[in-house]
DNA sequence: TATAAAACGCATTATGAATGCATGTTTGAT
DNA sequence: ATCAAACATGCATTCATAATGCGTTTTATA
């Protein structure tokens, strides 16, 4: 009998073809949300006369990730307008906007990427002329992005002073 | 200068390094979508005193389809007893249920999988203890199911006869 | 000038969806 | 009884792409 749990396609009792991890973001866009939280946590830091610059070095010490996957998020927020990186020696990156001016739809709707939920051309769908089906997909996809519009960086910031802490004691 | 555009994480402009498909619903849950739209729109025909069985290779041929893919998907319906299957010659199957009590917010969740849209454990986050993020993406995940669930195979009949034309043209 | 940092490009690996294939099982028709 | 047509099952393989690794280049500063 089905058990309605979720992520089991085969139910036969020892051997269970294991289901994928459905829909989910990228690695690279919770990095990139990560890499801001932590200079957002640092910039809402007392006195900062001098906002001290990040380098992809302490943040990948900081949450364990590949240098390399970090150097291109890095780069991508910068393309983006989000942070604004120095090279060179004792460079680095800080914010280049108000927490509350960035928001987070357009976060994960840069990082992410905005292609369709769903796709029907490539290769074609013959229902595609009479289908409601898509149309219903990319309306709950931006509702999801209305929603997430709601929030900036700064609304990840309600415990702004633990996750300093905790940046600053992780290795 | 970057140009907003999407999907391209490289501008350099001869060598463009090309991004995914950002998040995306899995083929194998728009292929169950469309085997009931098929049933739906033959049920919602005249007088079907008799509602001819589909098989699953009449759906691989209408859409062009992997029979193995399709099979687990039927399978699949079948086990969340959307769809009656009938085993042995002249079988195939059919909607166990009315279109309008199928909801698309179950039929999405069940054949996507209801993981969570961001990973925060696997590997471990340090920031997990004090991040709202992964809050407020969930809650997204909610309202966008929250939404589909105002609409049923019903919903997607709108233009039954016309999909019915094109099921049963197409090879 | 040496060094430390990001920028850039490309190669490789890891993961999982998508697909292929072979066999088993059920059931109606002959 | 037998056959054939359909779904059920299990596993192997392919393919796409995210994730990662590595090396070089550029920039800035001490
Ligand atoms: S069924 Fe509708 S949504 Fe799915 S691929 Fe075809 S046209 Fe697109
Ligand atoms: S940053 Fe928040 S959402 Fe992202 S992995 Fe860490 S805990 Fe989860």
């Amino acid at each position: 009998m089905f058990d309605g749990d979720q992520g089991l396609l085969y139910y036969n009792a020892s051997k269970m073809y294991l289901f994928g991890q459905s829909m989910q973001l990228k690695k690279y866009t919770d990095y990139g949300l990560r890499i801001l939280m932590y200079l957002a946590s640092f910039e809402a830091d007392e006195n900062c006369a001098e906002p001290k610059l990040a380098t992809i070095r302490e943040i990948c010490d900081t949450f364990g990730l590949s240098a390399n996957h970090v150097n291109k998020v890095v780069h991508h927020l910068g393309r983006l307008e989000l942070i604004e990186t120095r090279r060179g020696k004792n460079g680095g990156f800080l914010l280049a906007k108000k927490p509350e001016d960035i928001s987070l739809a357009f976060v994960i709707r840069q990082l992410e990427g905005d292609e369709k939920w769903i796709e029907c051309e490539n290769p074609y769908c013959v229902a595609l002329p009479a289908c409601e089906l898509k149309g219903i997909v990319a309306r709950g996809k931006e509702l999801f992005y209305d929603y997430l519009s709601q929030y900036s960086l700064k609304s990840l910031m309600v415990k702004a002073p633990q996750l300093r802490q905790i940046f600053s004691t992780a290795s």
